[in-house]
DNA sequence: TCATATCGTGATATACGTTATCAATAAGGA
DNA sequence: TCCTTATTGATAACGTATATCACGATATGA
């Protein structure tokens, strides 16, 4: 492991995991900000990509929008409200074999896959 | 309808129709550019906007890279290649009632979804 | 414990895709 | 034809994310 341990990658960890869901980078930031004052945004995003390689967050790439990043790791699905921009996690099992229901791969090698649903949540009907 | 026919929406959307398939807004703006020097970008994404919004075409917002406009407006699964970016259609039947297995959606007002592949495509692969 | 190599940091510039602004232009109805 | 106003082109501004680089911190070996 050439990964050295600093007091900021901790910092950035313990942010990810304390907002549960799908925190954007800046929301990560503004957490940490609050006690730290002097860490720099470019440090967050530097150690949230970090972090997501080692595995112990992961990124959640949303469409039209700000990355997320996920203190849970397994594979699941997510909504995503298109009246107020956010994301949850959607109470469905996972399709591990769903690649194999695509009649012709034309050659692709085939990895993995997302779904997004989406909708509007209960807060934003109301409105 | 207040919309005006003007020239410039017409090229727009003869370019999405002519490069087929998943053109982002740079590529389509280059296309028109060859014939049209004077149009200008901030044109482009306007009329992308319009046009997704009528629905002549549809836009297909790419995690990680610049959305894309289709010419095909019906429903379809794409992938993405992670090697070099370019998204392809799937080959796979559409599955209309997919929110239906959500066994809990906590008010949640679904209205669609979209799934996208993760893979290699041939021609990365032989790199 | 200390020295040292180098990894990580903070500050900032830059990249990229997209939207906002605004004066000038042009589409389409009267 | 004129008039209203949607649309344009040019450019600034925006949001997200990465690149750069001098300085500081960390882990390892002596």
């Amino acid at each position: 492991m050439n990964k050295r341990n600093t007091v900021q990658r901790t910092l950035v960890l313990e942010a990810v995991r304390a907002l549960k869901c799908h925190a954007t980078a800046d929301e990560i930031y503004q957490l940490i900000v609050q006690r730290h004052p002097d860490i720099s945004k470019a440090t967050v995003y530097r150690n949230l990509n970090l972090l997501s390689e080692q595995g112990e967050i992961k990124r959640r790439e949303v469409p039209g929008g700000a990355d997320r990043y996920d203190h849970q790791v397994s594979d699941h699905y997510h909504a995503r409200c298109t009246a107020c921009g956010r994301v949850f996690d959607v109470n469905m099992a996972y399709i591990a074999d769903l690649a194999q229901r695509i009649q012709d791969t034309h050659g692709f090698a085939f990895t993995g896959h997302d779904i997004m649903f989406k909708g509007v949540c209960p807060e934003c009907q109301q409105k």
